[in-house]
DNA sequence: AACTATTTATAAGA
DNA sequence: TTCTTATAAATAGTT
């Protein structure tokens, strides 16, 4: 619409393109603020499309490593709680009385007490600095999924002249 | 434009209503088609900004719930190395040795190893049977977050009579 | 759904 | 860029 009919087509003369750019744009930002009451339907329908679908996806990924840590979590605790021999008085009472009688028969009771005392230490030590370790290198470990949001569609560009002068 | 200027606003008559919905969507398709090259980048700016924001913070909560578990993981691994005693010829010989040595002095160590072989089999069966409880019902446990993808504006509905024809 | 008078958008030019 | 102006495009009211 204008002083004559054009086809829709890239404009070469550059200075012509950037003058046709700003005009168009101005129709089109009138328009769009016109009809921006649908916007909001509109985006949020494509939003719930691709975007939760895409979100669903990396969800899944991060819901499934926690499930997995955390049994492996709790089957280690359980195995912990067992070795550690908080539960040593009701599953074998038997090793212990005779492991007991035996130390204090022989008479070095004293002797291993002390050692074990020695090894707790260590074991400490050993903990408290793989603690450190990991909270210091921990998030360069991190797994790194795409960043990327693709949107699952492209359109052809029959107008190449606006497409180009939007940038 | 037409046959006199119009204000914008709802067309209380229905019959008239719908017809100059179906006349304008038709213009707004035509529009839409032409800038339709547009769209995707513009549709993927508006993704990266709203969208891509929620789900960082999503992801965030998640990430840090995998770290928190992970070094929890490694903790427990770490203790469980040292107390299963895959490190106890290095670290306590003492010990071992004088136990050895006193189960043999006093004659038992038969019967304290058809003990332990007792006890590691409850074991075992209390283990297999906290993961047979947690794959089932670990799912239901699962914290929720809620689904909701707000898009952060609201834009004025100064058209109202598209945005109720539209429906 | 087609017609048409009128408004709206814009191409070309200044 | 902005203004002007002639013409294309869209559409309100009509048939």
């Amino acid at each position: 619409m204008g002083r004559g009919k054009i086809e829709i087509k890239r404009i070469e003369n550059s200075a012509n393109r950037q003058v046709t750019f700003s005009k168009r744009r101005a129709g089109i930002m009138k328009k769009a603020k016109e009809i921006s009451v649908l916007l909001p339907q509109v985006l949020e329908k494509y939003h719930q499309h691709s975007g939760q679908k895409l979100w669903d996806a990396k969800h899944e990924k991060l819901s499934a490593e926690i499930d997995r840590i955390r049994k492996e979590n709790d089957n280690m605790q359980m195995e912990l709680r067992h070795l550690k021999g908080e539960d040593l008085t009701s599953l074998q009472p038997v090793e212990l009385g005779v492991i007991e009688d035996c130390l204090q028969r022989v008479g070095v009771s004293e002797e291993v007490e002390g050692e074990a005392e020695v090894f707790q230490q260590q074991q400490q030590l050993t903990i408290n600095g793989n603690v450190r370790e990991m909270e210091n290198g921990y998030h360069e470990k991190e797994r790194e999924y795409p960043s990327q949001m693709s949107l699952g569609f492209r359109v052809q560009p029959f107008q190449p002249n606006l497409q180009e002068t939007l940038q």
